[in-house]
RNA sequence: GCGAGCGUAGCCAAGUGGUUAAGGCAGUGGAUUGUGGUUCCACCAUUCGCGGGUUCGAGUCCCGUCGUUCGCCCCA
């Protein structure tokens, strides 16, 4: 029979690959409530004018790396390619921001893009994201930018690299866009081919080509901060000032160029060497247009979303994952035996113990050799005579030394404290 | 959507046209019918992703197809 595999651009994220998934999902939860952000949690797959309206009708994603189908109600449907519109629909249906103030969010799970599959991308990738609603203050631009910086120090991630860019807003871009083009138009003949295409399109792109002769050709181009406004540059400077203030560590980069509609002023990424041509493990910036584009008032709002298995590609090359090694491992021999191993392992349990039971019934020996590989402290023992006279054997595995205990007093408080102890002891 | 590489056991693989497809790890059983980490022995691919072709003969060469990896585009 054929075996039904995993569809492209999908996989299984298996146990022992979960606990680096689970590490960096408990340390972002501890860094982000912290700072009082809160979790908010949209639907997987929206409307798909939303996406259409929120991230912009030409861009990439639109135009051609969406999951859209239609539902049996004849509705167009779209797996979320990313999470800021989803979480911006929610902020509007939900009069979030009639609560006034700021609203800090964060967000986490799967998102979907149709492309083809390489080092660190996935058709079902996932990320962690936030989201400050309602702050157009250079302050709030930074605080996100220093929760990203610190939750990948945290993690141990070192030499990742930040780069930022002011975009400006949408009067100072179409300016510069002029003059990009002006600048662009003589050379022609020797951009790359895409390039050319871009020209017209989305000259602004340009900037980031990975051609050497296009690259080349837009270290000299006019950059953007020399078209922003006196209030774009009052936040730009800003927000480098706040970030130098920190200590966090930039460079600017004025062919830093986000690929969606909808950001302004700030742009940032953070990108490290180690992970082959995708190279970004975070990207974000600011985005004061967008919530009013979606039908909402007025917000301004800076975001960013980190790629989960871009990070975790990192976090691999650096360390082992933590492995569950028991402290019991259950070791038992005949009907009776047996079932007494069951409730002395849910006792074990209950207060607080982990204990794997050995369910094959086989030798002793065999099931002392897998006792041995799973790393578990002690061992716990029992066979047809401890059955019988209601006690089990506590095996040390370092030391080999063993004790006969009596089955109820394994479990008063005054031995659990001891076990803890022991147990303790031995993990060191 | 485009380009290149690769598909041999659960994993890592040798094999580059000639009888029965190396080896290692893991697994299972035994030496050891109640005591582990070492060691030793045995077992573990009627078949090399799939389909077709060339040939006396194909894992090996050719075509197609599917999968996968890396890259382009783009992005987290």
């Amino acid at each position: 029979m054929r075996v039904i595999q995993a569809l492209r651009g999908t996989r299984d994220i298996l146990p022992e690959e979960v606990s680096y998934w689970q590490l960096v999902e408990t340390k972002a939860k501890e860094i982000l409530t912290r700072a009082v952000y809160q979790e908010i949690r949209p639907p997987i797959f929206e409307q798909t004018s939303l996406f259409e309206r929120g991230i912009g009708e030409g861009t990439d994603i639109v135009g051609k790396e969406m999951y859209t189908f239609k539902d049996r109600g004849d509705r167009s449907i779209t797996l979320r390619p990313e999470g800021t519109a989803g979480v911006v629909r929610s902020f509007i249906e939900n009069n979030l921001y009639a609560q006034g103030g700021v609203q800090r969010l964060w967000y986490a799970g799967p998102m979907f893009r149709y492309e083809r599959p390489q080092a660190g991308r996935q058709r079902q990738f996932h990320q962690i994201g936030v989201e400050v609603l309602g702050s157009d203050s250079p302050r709030a631009d930074v605080e996100v930018i220093a929760l990203a910086t610190d939750l990948l120090k945290t993690l141990g991630l070192k030499s990742l690299k930040l780069d930022l860019n002011s975009v400006g807003n949408q009067k100072d871009r179409e300016q510069y866009r002029e003059a990009l083009v002006n600048y662009l138009i003589p050379f022609h003949n020797e951009l790359d081919r895409d390039s050319q295409e871009r020209l017209t399109r989305n000259p602004l792109r340009i900037l980031d080509s990975k051609e050497a002769k296009t690259q080349e050709i837009a270290q000299n181009a006019p950059k953007i901060w020399d078209y922003l406004s006196n209030d774009s540059k009052k936040h730009f400077d800003r927000v480098q000032q706040l970030l130098t203030d920190l200590g966090i560590e930039y460079q600017l980069n004025h062919c830093l160029v986000r690929g969606l509609d909808y950001y302004t002023h700030t742009a940032f990424e953070i990108k490290s060497d180690d992970l082959g041509a995708q190279a970004t493990v975070c990207g974000g910036g600011r985005y004061d247009g967008l919530v009013a584009e979606l039908g909402g008032p007025e917000t301004p709002a800076v975001g960013w979303a980190i790629g989960m298995e871009r990070l975790i590609l990192l976090l691999q090359q650096l360390q082992k994952p933590p492995i569950i090694q028991p402290d019991f491992y259950l070791v038992s021999r005949g009907d009776k035996a047996e079932a007494q191993a069951l409730v002395i392992a849910q006792k074990l349990r209950t207060a607080g113990f982990t204990v794997e039971l050995d369910l094959s019934g086989s030798a002793f020996g065999k099931q002392f050799k897998r006792a041995d590989r799973s790393g578990a402290v002690a061992c716990l023992v029992l066979g047809e005579s401890e059955a019988e006279n209601e006690t089990v054997n506590l095996k040390w595995l370092i030391s080999g030394e063993q004790q006969s205990v009596n089955q109820v007093d394994l479990l008063t408080q005054i031995n659990l404290l001891e076990l803890k102890n022991k147990i303790a002891l031995h993990k060191q």
